[in-house]
DNA sequence: GGTAAAAACAAACACTCGTTTGGTAAATCG
DNA sequence: CGATTTACCAAACGAGTGTTTGTTTTTACC
């Protein structure tokens, strides 16, 4: 058994996994190469395996940390929140912005499909199961009409917000702002037939 | 100016399409190669250059072909009802039918970002405008609480059903099904304070 | 302060990528 | 039939890919 030590000061791990999760979030896993990541951190193509087995085990780390970093946004926002409708509402907020704008690491996990990456996929998977299962509890708790489809309508509501990565302007609307209308398109009736 | 001729009948273009959108469909764009397309329909790399300049040209003639099949198919889907809300109900179910499982041109709008393939982005999203516009006229149509945000509805329901194409599995419910649900989600009131 | 571990460098490896070039068989059409 | 154009083959190009190996520098710890 080989002793242990702590890393050191200057190690530029933290850089690395930055600057990954800066590049995968913007041009994707695939559109992203080994000398892309360590040239954002000046370092040389080899050095990167002294951290990773591989590209896949860095996508892997990036990922995790993004469910680590939305899931802790996303619990802080619904705090001590009661009201089941508000509690959700503030987790679509907390939800859009971090893929959005401001957290890098939570838009990876949205953007990558775990596909990209097949020796790391399985573990992607249940990363973003993990994550999910934190929606389908408060979506669980809603007050709904009975034989409501709670599956549906958090697939319905997270695919709404994911897939506004690929639309959304930072000029336009900010992500809290969507994340509302889009709450509040879904408690609204909107059939004309019975207002 | 040259002489122009019919095409011959054993060209292979047709075949070349067809891989290309089977492909890019699966495995998206930068998760095929060149190669990858040709083997499929016994060629070789560089014979692909004859009918396309680059593979990002190959991409856009796909994605061109995409939006004109997932179009009519929507839009005889549509056919002759009158109803606004069955006319979206069914446009829905067309385009969910559509690239979930019965057409890989379009598959390939849905999953393929424009941004992977720089030289066309903007013919891409110009063909993405042009088929969205489809549904923005449909819930143009629709009777509505005075006030509504149609332009967030549209984006709300469209995002929800393509976000579909990360999470469906053939062997459960079925792309018609999916999308009656999310519309039907819609049309019911969910707010508990006015039932 | 000596030493072992940590974290990088330097240089390559084998392979794949999109693409180009020159030549050739075959189908079309007058 | 004959001329012309279509549609491909054959072979390579240069650049980029993820990764490996051996060596060196720097830090943490006793």
């Amino acid at each position: 058994m080989p002793a242990l030590r702590a890393p050191r000061a200057d190690n530029r791990l933290p850089r690395i996994l930055d600057a990954a999760a800066r590049l995968f979030g913007g041009q994707g896993f695939q559109g992203t190469s080994v000398r892309d990541i360590v040239r954002a951190v000046d370092m040389l193509p080899g050095s990167l395996y002294y951290h990773f087995a591989t590209k896949d085990e860095l996508l892997a780390a990036v990922y995790a940390e993004g469910v680590r970093r939305i899931s802790a946004r996303v619990r802080a926002a619904i705090g001590r929140l009661a009201d089941p409708w508000q509690r959700l509402e503030a987790a679509c907020v907390a939800h859009l912005q971090a893929i959005l704008k401001d957290d890098d690491y939570a838009q990876v996990v949205i953007r990558v499909r775990p596909g990209d990456a097949p020796a790391a996929q399985p573990r992607l998977v249940a990363l973003r199961d993990e994550y999910e299962a934190l929606f389908a509890e408060l979506v669980a708790h809603l007050p709904l009409p009975r034989g409501t489809d709670r599956r549906t309508l958090r697939l319905m509501l997270l695919g709404s917000l994911n897939w506004s990565q690929t639309w959304y302007q930072p000029g336009r609307h900010s992500p809290q702002t969507i994340a509302r209308r889009f709450v509040a398109l879904l408690q609204q009736p909107l059939n004309p037939k019975e207002p």
